[in-house]
DNA sequence: AAGTGAACCAACCGCACATCA
DNA sequence: ATGATGTGCGGTTGGTTCACT
């Protein structure tokens, strides 16, 4: 493809007819960069300079490579999207925790939770974040940075996402929610006490303590747990409503190896890079295990648990919200 | 079938910081 | 010490797809 010849797109995403323009100037030039879209070509481009040459140096590696893109572009074209070790589909439900867990301990350090995430990039986890987490809060007229919303968040959806996990576990009767080998893995399939173990590249193992049944009144919330509502490491955000399968965004027109299964690729990146240690995340001191935490609105007795029909309006966030707030 | 709005996500921007000559 | 350049990050935008009417 003659990318000279090409209709450019302009930031707003206007077409600009580039044979129109022939310029000399250095600065000039820059406007003949391309924006928008890439294209196959250009991805094909990229991936071999890299493969050869190696990746940094983003301005003249762009040069180099004969992109007209800025070295910005090629760097998050790279980082986000052609890097064999991306992971890309849905969320899993056991991400979703750890997103959640992260976020609340670190708010919007984006790059900082992708590392805990292997394969995902921080551009990825963001959008999760802004199209699923703060369409809530802004459906619910409350602020996602809220005490309201962060108690929502960690002692109701977090609880709720940790039990579909053990459930669709629990459901398959086999190890379904493996994605890859170092992200978070339900493995537990059998066992009937309320833990449920997590581990990650099958060395870090920790089980959660039964805060499930015993402090969150959660034995309710299992009873109208059904199957169908459960995910089995599809996306889905966890209020229950319904998000729309996503395509998968594997590449299959070039023989990238985009890791989209359970495959990896590239083994050592992650135990290179992502050295994760799970535990201590989870047991943050902000968050959901850690021993510190403030279950005092979460007693047995509570009454925001206690009354009402919580099975009725199961994970209804309107109503777990107005419970919390009952109770407050 | 067509129109419309919501949801999703790739790509961009500006800024801050790091590195180097 | 300083300016230029490279890199990384978080916020935002806009095109595409999907769901609903």
């Amino acid at each position: 493809m003659n990318i000279q010849s090409e209709l450019l797109m302009d930031v707003k995403g206007k077409v600009v007819n580039n044979s129109s323009t022939m310029i000399q100037s250095e600065e000039e030039e820059d406007m003949d960069l391309r924006r928008g879209p890439w294209t196959v070509d250009e991805d094909l481009a990229l991936i071999n300079y890299i493969a050869n040459h190696g990746e940094g140096r983003w301005n003249s590696l762009a040069r180099s490579a004969g992109l007209k893109r800025t070295g910005k572009s090629c760097r998050l074209r790279w980082l986000n999207y052609l890097r064999p070790d991306v992971r890309r589909g849905n969320i899993t439900l056991e991400e979703q925790l750890l997103i959640l867990e992260l976020h609340a301990r670190w708010g919007n350090r984006w790059s900082k939770i992708a590392q805990y995430l292997p394969g995902r990039t921080d551009n990825e986890i963001k959008n999760y974040w802004r199209t699923r987490v703060q369409k809530h809060a802004k459906q619910l007229k409350c602020d996602v940075n809220s005490k309201q919303f962060k108690d929502a968040m960690r002692y109701l959806w977090m609880p709720r996402l940790m039990e579909r996990i053990q459930a669709a576990a629990t459901t398959t009767g086999s190890s379904t929610l493996s994605v890859t080998p170092n992200v978070i893995t339900t493995t537990n399939t059998t066992n009937n006490n309320n833990n449920f173990e997590v581990h990650s590249g099958g060395n870090m193992m920790f089980s959660t303590p039964t805060i499930m049944n015993n402090n969150f009144g959660c034995s309710q919330i299992k009873q109208s747990y059904t199957p169908e509502n459960s995910s089995t490491g599809t996306s889905s955000d966890s209020f229950g409503t319904h998000v729309s399968p996503v395509s998968d965004l594997t590449h299959d027109y070039y023989s990238v190896p985009v890791c989209s299964n359970n495959s990896n690729p590239n083994m050592d990146y992650y135990q290179q890079s992502h050295q994760v240690n799970y535990l201590d995340c989870i047991t943050s001191p902000s968050g959901l295990f850690s021993a510190d935490m403030d279950f005092q609105i979460m007693e047995p007795n509570t009454q925001w648990i206690q009354n009402g029909d919580i099975s009725n309006n199961l994970w209804s966030f309107e109503n777990m919200l107005q419970q919390l707030n009952d109770n407050m």
